[in-house]
DNA sequence: TTAACAGTTCATTTTATCTTGAACTCAACT
DNA sequence: AGTTGAGTTCAAGATAAAATGAACTGTTAA
């Protein structure tokens, strides 16, 4: 085992060090340099991604805009978490997919800006609906192919029965499970914040 | 393409082969081979359980035990999923510790046997207890750390005034996902199944 | 006491997933 | 046309997560 090796615990940091790096061209952006409550922030992200299954990146990212006072360029997120362009271009992206970020208007025209969403219902929204929903769809849909293919080829199947019954409470899960969605939704949607 | 992707599409199955192995040494186990509607039952749990962030095995180990007719013990446990003894006490005791399934009683005292938890209600709460409202609780606490020392120390952070709303904003999603999950898990129970 | 079994633990290996880096496309300037 | 900067794509490298295998801890029964 190679004895040098910093393993999981990366967070965004690097407080004090650093005396050598690129200083400032001045690009005129809005800051170069986060500040420990946003470096905070963005770890919170970060951690949140991970545990909805979803890249780590993406949480910096959307941490990021949340901890921003304005919208930030694509060119300043990969800059400022120091995260590759390809990384930058994927993670925003994929939020743009989920709807959790969205391009806003600013005066250089030359590159896109994002806001983060700040709705909880429209943020949760859109991962539930990929990560929630789509799956579930599809599951339903196995689950229907099991239980036809059950249904007539019934002769080789040893526990028959059995196995009608608890494919019946699947679908009696399902069922429920597809129900809970916009109830869900509507609960996150009660005065929008 | 979208976030979302087809999972190791390496299914359980393997209908012809296996011409080799070790033949029944009449250990009166319940069966020593799946059928194909066992097979695609453990299929989708398996697929579901990879949505919910757990390891593949925990899938097939409980979707093995939902289509199976008896209780089963370790050993068989292992030797259908052709899975190793490792993974099977892991995915037995982490399935355990989220209580989806549970010991039952069998003549066969030498060894534990185990049945699925049937309810939803006390299937996902499991999951949802460790894998939603622990790290919930556990990202409160960090943004309450945050808070406190951006309230203090309020002198070199730049957009203090700033960032205090964005925090408070999180502790408004904080609330109302903790008043979420008790009535997820009432509308769960509704009419248990 | 020993043999045989039941189950656990954990270092390794394997597999799946992220991130990077470098080549590329597309516009807008010059 | 030529250059510069914005952003995308994707193979390859780096990481993280899960499965394996083998050694180990009981426990029961001969």
């Amino acid at each position: 085992m190679p004895p040098d090796q910093q393993a999981g615990s990366e967070r965004l940091s690097d407080p004090g060090a650093s005396s050598k790096g690129r200083e400032p061209r001045g690009t005129a952006s809005p800051r170069n340099r986060l500040s420990d409550t946003q470096m905070a922030i963005i770890d919170v992200f970060s951690g949140a991604a991970v545990q909805l299954g979803l890249p780590k990146s993406i949480g910096q990212i959307y941490g990021l805009l949340y901890a921003s006072p304005e919208p930030l360029a694509f060119r300043e997120i990969s800059a400022l978490l120091e995260i590759s362009a390809g990384s930058a271009s994927q993670g925003i992206r994929l939020l743009r997919d989920l709807g959790a970020i969205k391009p806003a208007e600013v005066a250089d025209n030359r590159s896109e800006h994002f806001v983060p969403e700040l709705s909880l219902r429209r943020l949760l929204g859109g991962v539930l609906k990929t990560r929630v929903q789509g799956p579930l769809d599809s599951g339903a849909e196995e689950i229907e192919a099991i239980s036809a293919r059950l249904g007539k080829a019934g002769a080789n199947e040893p526990d028959a029965a059995f196995l009608k019954g608890r494919i019946d409470s699947i679908k009696t899960w399902h069922r429920k499970a597809t129900l809970m969605l916009p109830l869900l939704r509507t609960f996150l949607g009660s005065q929008d914040t």
